[in-house]
DNA sequence: GACCTGCTGCGGGGTG
């Protein structure tokens, strides 16, 4: 057993609710007892405080009887209980990175003595830390903590089962993870009902429907997918995940009011990351509550580890955003040797003469059974690795000054060049910038310390989360709070609102306190969120084309879908796309590519540094010039070398995304723009392909 | 890049 011997890194992979804590914790809690020193203690870090609580009340019951102190840490926990550990180091610590780190920054010189009875590092929920951020500060804190106690560290973690467990495993123990032991469960194979309904719009547009509340719901529009949810699910547990805050708001409102003009009790509850604690926490109650029926409309909030009880089935409303969202989606319901039900409603627009190529080819459908496909082939994407994630790197290298009061640019490349992919050359490029802005500071003796505004940056609490969060109004009604909504999403006074799942006025607004006061008002609009859509990857694309180009018609798909798939392929096989990839579409051509969205950004910022428009529409890219200019654009790109990202990166403008970004200067931002967004050697890879075969034609 | 996620030390005032 690889955990007891303490011999190295462990992953043990498998669906939630499947027992991964305790065939942890078990080996561990039987080492912490033997173990003769008496600081010898286990560091657990989660993504979730939520996660934290309920963890630390099963490991108390466990530890209980063996004299094992648990220490929950974050930002909810009292300061006397943290100062339970602080005096005597010992048993379990949970924590999270942004506590963590702050331990790092506040008590840097006491790191080294807290943890020198270190036997493990457990990481839970590892999928939800792989390609981001926050995963990169996790993988800086544990190679700081091994740093700090002079010896490598256990690390063993929980994980959902993966697409890649090797990249799983080098995240773990990077650069190779190759001795990392992966332990994934065999899965029995508990069965998927699937289906897939089409909804065709006709007629009046939603926004217009709103006026007339009589309408007929057998018109592909919200209204007909509400209705048709209600009949399904009603009076059972179910998850309904729409893909954005503002399609959850809108659901739950339509299906609230169906029960109210059918004088039923209301069983739909909204959940999602703007609502209150509160208000999440009466969702949640009313799913684990099994006396009565539930369904709760979210978005990926639903899709982490928090115990809600089983449900019936899930529904999607929408194409999902990837299938490894899809399958956490999945893992929810049909526990305990019931099967797991998928409903999807994907809706495609009426075709008439302003429909364009891409709405002929009914890419949300194509699109959602490609993922099906692909989720039944079991593959899901795996998170992107080689990103620079220079805004991380400033954050760590601000924190690791903090911790030990100055230090050389030498030893900070020493503990930090291992996780960060940033090569000599831009961590010092990046220093250097640091210091330009006063963030830091250089010591004759080439000692780094903090500047006057770096003080000011990681002296603020903000400081400890390597990711932002936009500034928001809290929205009040009666003196309780209902959630927040973005500050540059403003509302006006006496405007009405959907939020929460019910509808309300705008009454007062504080623009001091970022307060929005609302009262209950019968009227009602959907608020708006930021954000758009996530890329989808290569292989989806790949497998839309497989399904367009094949002739079978899967058995999950309702009569729409079929109609609808049918049109896709009579589209598709109409425009001769079997065997050209070239459009010409009025004054513009259409450049399909099957490709993600990574190739085809790629491709429209590489037409524009060659001095034509052209934009990714998603299936394909559309070049605003006449064929015969597009595929002379192409030519030279197969025959040109390719350019250097960053070149690319130059054309683009506003490439802000990430904490610190605002840091860099202008070459640092155009690589880490060109890391995070450009694939060029795909991009060439296709047109190569592309202008290839046009020749043999 | 959708959707998420997180947060200290200290001063002021009150109570026992």
């Amino acid at each position: 057993m690889p955990i007891l011997d303490c011999s190295g890194d462990v992953i043990i992979a498998a669906a939630t609710a499947f027992g991964k804590t305790e065939a942890a914790f078990l080996p561990i809690c039987s080492r912490l007892i033997s173990a003769e020193q008496s600081g010898a203690c286990v560091l657990y870090v989660s993504p979730l405080k939520a996660l934290i609580n309920d963890q630390s009340d099963r490991m108390e019951r466990l530890c209980e009887s063996l004299d094992i102190p648990v220490h929950p840490w974050h930002g909810d926990i009292s300061q006397s209980r943290k100062r339970e550990f602080l005096k005597q180091p010992s048993g379990i610590l949970l924590i999270t990175p942004e506590s963590l780190e702050s331990l790092f920054v506040n008590r840097g010189t006491s790191v080294a003595g807290l943890f020198s009875g270190l036997l493990y590092i457990v990481v839970d929920e590892l999928h939800s830390f792989l390609g981001t951020e926050r995963g990169q500060q996790l993988q800086s804190q544990l190679r700081r903590l091994e740093d700090a106690v002079g010896r490598q560290i256990p690390r063993i973690a929980l994980s959902a089962t993966l697409g890649d467990m090797v990249l799983a495993a080098s995240f773990l123990r990077p650069p190779g993870g190759d001795k990392v032991h992966v332990i994934e469960s065999a899965a029995p194979g508990q069965g998927l009902k699937l289906l897939v309904r089409g909804y065709r719009i006709t007629g009046l547009t939603d926004r217009d429907r709103e006026e007339d509340e009589e309408e007929p719901v057998n018109d592909g529009s919200a209204r007909a997918v509400a209705s048709d949810l209600m009949k399904t699910l009603r009076g059972s547990k179910n998850l309904v995940f729409a893909n954005s805050r503002s399609q959850v708001e809108k659901y739950a409102d339509l299906l609230g009011r169906i029960c109210e003009t059918e004088r039923l009790p209301n069983e739909f509850w909204a959940h999602h990351g703007n609502l209150s604690k509160e208000i999440r926490e009466d969702a949640e109650a009313a799913l684990k509550d099994p006396s009565r029926p539930a369904t709760a409309i979210c978005t990926s909030t639903l899709e982490l580890g928090i115990d809600i009880g089983t449900v019936k089935s899930i529904a999607q409303i929408g194409t999902p955003n990837s299938v490894a969202s899809l399958r956490q989606r999945l893992g929810r319901s049909g526990r305990r040797g019931e099967p797991a039900i998928l409903r999807t409603y994907i809706q495609e627009s009426e075709i008439d003469s302003k429909s364009s190529i891409e709405d002929l080819l009914r890419t949300e459908l194509v699109q959602t059974i490609a993922m099906v496909n692909l989720l039944l082939a079991r593959w899901c994407e795996s998170s992107g690795t080689g990103r620079l994630r220079l805004s991380t790197l400033i954050q760590q290298v601000l924190s690791v000054i903090a911790q030990f009061g100055g230090i050389t640019p030498r030893r900070a490349w020493f503990i930090l060049s291992d996780v960060f992919a940033a090569d000599q050359g831009t961590f010092l490029q990046v220093l250097r910038t640091l210091g330009t802005r006063k963030v830091i500071r250089q010591e004759a003796d080439g000692t780094l310390l903090l500047d006057e505004a770096g003080e000011r940056i990681v002296g603020h609490y903000s400081f400890y989360s390597a990711f932002t969060t936009p500034e928001e109004y809290r929205i009040v009604a009666a003196g309780k709070t209902l959630g927040t909504l973005p500050i540059d999403r403003p509302l006006q006074e006496n405007s009405a609102l959907i939020f929460a799942g019910r509808r309300w006025r705008v009454v007062g607004i504080d623009e001091q306190r970022k307060v929005i006061e609302v009262r209950p008002s019968p009227g009602g609009r959907v608020p708006e969120f930021n954000g758009g859509r996530g890329d989808v990857h290569d292989r989806v694309r790949q497998e839309m084309r497989a399904v367009l180009v094949g002739k079978d018609i899967p058995s999950y798909l309702d009569t729409m879908a079929r109609e609808l798939l049918g049109e896709a392929r009579t589209h598709f096989s109409h425009y001769g796309l079997e065997y050209r990839n070239i459009v010409p579409n009025g004054s513009e051509t259409v450049v399909f590519t099957w490709r993600g969205d990574r190739v085809n950004d790629t491709l429209a910022v590489w037409f524009k540094h060659l001095g034509q428009i052209a934009q990714n529409s998603g299936a394909a890219v559309r070049v605003f010039a006449c064929e015969s200019d597009t595929v002379a654009a192409l030519e030279r790109m197969a025959s040109d070398p390719p350019p250097e990202a960053a070149v690319l990166a130059d054309c683009v403008r506003n490439k802000l995304s990430e904490k610190y970004d605002w840091l860099l200067d202008e070459p640092l931002m155009n690589a880490e723009y060109a890391s995070r967004k450009l694939d060029v050697s795909g991009a060439h890879e296709f047109v190569e392909t592309l202008v290839k075969g046009h020749q043999t034609m």
